[in-house]
RNA sequence: GCGCCUGUAGCUCAGAUGGAUAGAGCAACGGACUUCUAAUCCGUAGGUCGCAGGUUCGAAUCCUGCCAGGCGUACCA
């Protein structure tokens, strides 16, 4: 529709400036939008305030020329006008919105698809949770994020590979293996200090009991270091596990599980560095070797090794996004928790010290999320081992819920998510309130068949029938979707999609309250239900993109 | 100190590329169930868009400076 109007602006000009009444051929850009106020039309465009300069005349002489030269072969329009300074105002006939019913329906699970991406390959990285301990809800958050983006990413023609990076190398995973090893140490008599630094949570108490189960107290015998480092390997494989089932639970699978120790096995480590030699992007000082990352936009150079000869966790992620562009991705995006925002710049730098555009690479920051319970902190420490699970949240409220509300915000904002809100079956709880569309014309439908309505088919004379305020609200209300989902893609911003589906939520119960699908006329409720069926398959298809479900029955 | 993010109704938040009278939900108040699921709807009330300048036909949106909050500023991961 949008389209339609574009094009009848712009041969209008084009209509006037060879008529002579506008003196430049220049045209900009004709924007179209959809103004905020229906009084103002259903479509507006501010084309003649912006030629204003170029065509050196009023902006609503410009109008009026326009308006005149418009030719509307289609008769969609039903009145034009021009407003305030210079705003071209259409509105269209009611009947002319009807055809978006039968595109809906025609184009099923695929209404507001695009090929916008162009078959672009693209890597969605996400969560990437350590494994030396359970997913949290702040994973949560980003695991939904990631999600999202990738299913929408996909919608609209991008080739797109879902990835978790595993982080199962350097310290972290020895601390871990030495807190699991303490335990079991712990567990076999041994009276033993628990260092702060090392992981206090209850899992590792559970890693060192089944470490006990299964080796006895053999491990005691061994060297340490191997010791260490069996406990690692036996509780880092168990945590990714879990983790995998966590997400799996939640609705999230992914392509690929990358791990960072086959960085180093591979050699793609080692090589990155001796390439960065060659090339002289790096430095010694201080014992230590420095990647020239200042020259790349970055505030400081940056230490790939250390002067004790071990590697950073840096040099891996240079071989790690670098291993990225060499399979062939041209576009790499990593959700990322918004405190690792100053890792951005060395990350961008390496990219693009290698040939790449920084353009290439996007980082989505996702702020981190306050748990609460009925308007109370729950206290959250990973130092202390006391926090809430991904997977106790999941279990209490659902993944409909969690994943919902993880997307009611735009991910730069902090969100509160509160237990108790999101068990609510009210309004406050907006994922019920969209579910609840899909299930209510569910309902409608099976009322429906008890009534003898077995089938719903296209029937012009009944979508015709179609003239109420809140019925053509709808219809243009779903117009927009694919739009909505364009953008969400080009942002990478979901949340745009979640206030679409409210927003058509919110019209569907307004229409459902004033008016009967099922009404005493047979041919206005075919064209009712014909109307409703389109609400339910926008509905549908919006929730499938934030992966939430669409109950029948609620 | 420097950098990034945030500041919009009492609360929680939307407001892409600058557009006309800044929008939802919650909370408050008043209404609507003999009818397709009231997990719903309708109405009332609520605003110096942090502050001050600037850019222009036009600013919540762009620029500058300040104020407040969060995060980051490791040879940590």
């Amino acid at each position: 529709m949008k389209q339609k109007i574009q094009n009848l602006i712009l041969s209008a000009a084009t209509g006037a400036y060879k008529n002579g009444e506008l003196p430049s051929s220049e045209f900009p850009d004709v924007e179209i939008e959809a103004p905020k106020i229906e009084s103002h039309g259903d479509f507006s465009t501010n084309i003649a305030m912006i030629m204003a300069s170029i065509q050196k005349m009023p902006p609503r002489k410009i109008a009026e020329a326009i308006i005149k030269h418009i030719v509307d072969h289609d008769k969609i329009l039903a009145k034009t006008e021009i407003a305030g300074p210079g705003f071209i105002n259409l509105f269209i006939n009611k009947t002319s919105w009807h055809f978006v019913l039968r595109k809906i329906h025609e184009e099923g699970a695929e209404y507001g698809a695009s090929s916008i991406g162009n078959g672009k390959k693209i890597q969605v990285e996400f969560v990437s949770s350590n494994p030396t301990g359970p997913l949290h809800v702040g994973h949560g958050r980003g695991a939904a994020v990631g999600d999202a983006v990738a299913n929408i990413l996909l919608f609209c023609g991008y080739d797109v590979k879902k990835e978790y990076y595993i982080n199962d190398s350097g310290r972290q995973i020895n601390t871990l293996g030495l807190s699991v090893f303490l335990r079991y140490k712990e567990l076999l008599g041994e009276k033993i200090e628990f260092p702060e630094n090392c992981y206090q949570g209850d899992y590792i108490r559970e890693f060192a009991e089944e470490v006990r189960k299964s080796r006895g107290n053999k491990l005691i015998e061994e060297d340490e270091a191997s010791a260490v480092n069996y406990c690692a390997r036996y509780a880092a494989g168990n945590i990714i596990d879990d983790i995998k089932k966590d997400l799996k639970s939640f609705g999230v699978t992914f392509d690929r599980w990358y791990s960072e120790q086959s960085l180093y096995d591979s050699g793609k480590v080692d090589n990155v560095l001796s390439d960065l030699r060659k090339r002289k992007l790096v430095y010694e000082k201080d014992g230590a070797l420095w990647f020239k990352t200042r020259d790349y936009g970055d505030e400081k150079d940056r230490v790939v090794v250390r002067n004790n000869g071990l590697t950073t966790y840096f040099a891996s992620d240079i071989a790690y996004h670098q291993d990225k562009f060499d399979r062939g991705f041209e576009q790499i995006i990593d959700v990322w928790g918004a405190d690792h925002h100053g890792y951005i710049p060395r990350i961008a730098a390496s990219i693009e010290a290698y040939g790449h555009n920084k353009d290439q690479f996007n980082v989505i920051l996702v702020q981190l999320v306050n748990l609460l319970r009925g308007g109370e902190p729950v206290a959250m420490s990973t130092r202390t081992g006391e926090f809430v699970t991904l997977k106790d949240v999941i279990k209490e409220v659902g993944p409909d819920a969690a994943r919902f509300i993880f997307l009611t915000r735009h991910y730069e904002s902090p969100l509160d998510f509160d237990l108790e809100v999101a068990k609510k079956k009210t309004n406050e709880n907006p994922v019920f309130y969209v579910q609840y569309v899909h299930a209510r014309i569910s309902s409608i439908v099976r009322k429906g068949r008890e009534m003898g309505i077995s089938s719903v088919t296209r029937d012009d004379k009944a979508i015709a029938m179609l003239k109420e305020p809140e019925e053509i609200h709808l219809i243009k209300t779903m117009a927009r979707y694919p739009e909505v989902v364009r953008y969400s893609a080009r942002l990478m911003e979901p949340h745009r999609i979640t206030f679409y589906l409210m927003e058509l939520a919110s019209s569907f119960h307004a229409y459902y309250n004033k008016h009967r699908v099922l009404a005493d006329d047979p041919l206005l409720t075919g064209g009712r239900l014909y109307l409703v069926l389109a609400v339910k398959k926008v509905i549908k298809n919006g929730l499938t993109l934030l992966g939430v479900s669409a109950p029948e029955k609620m």
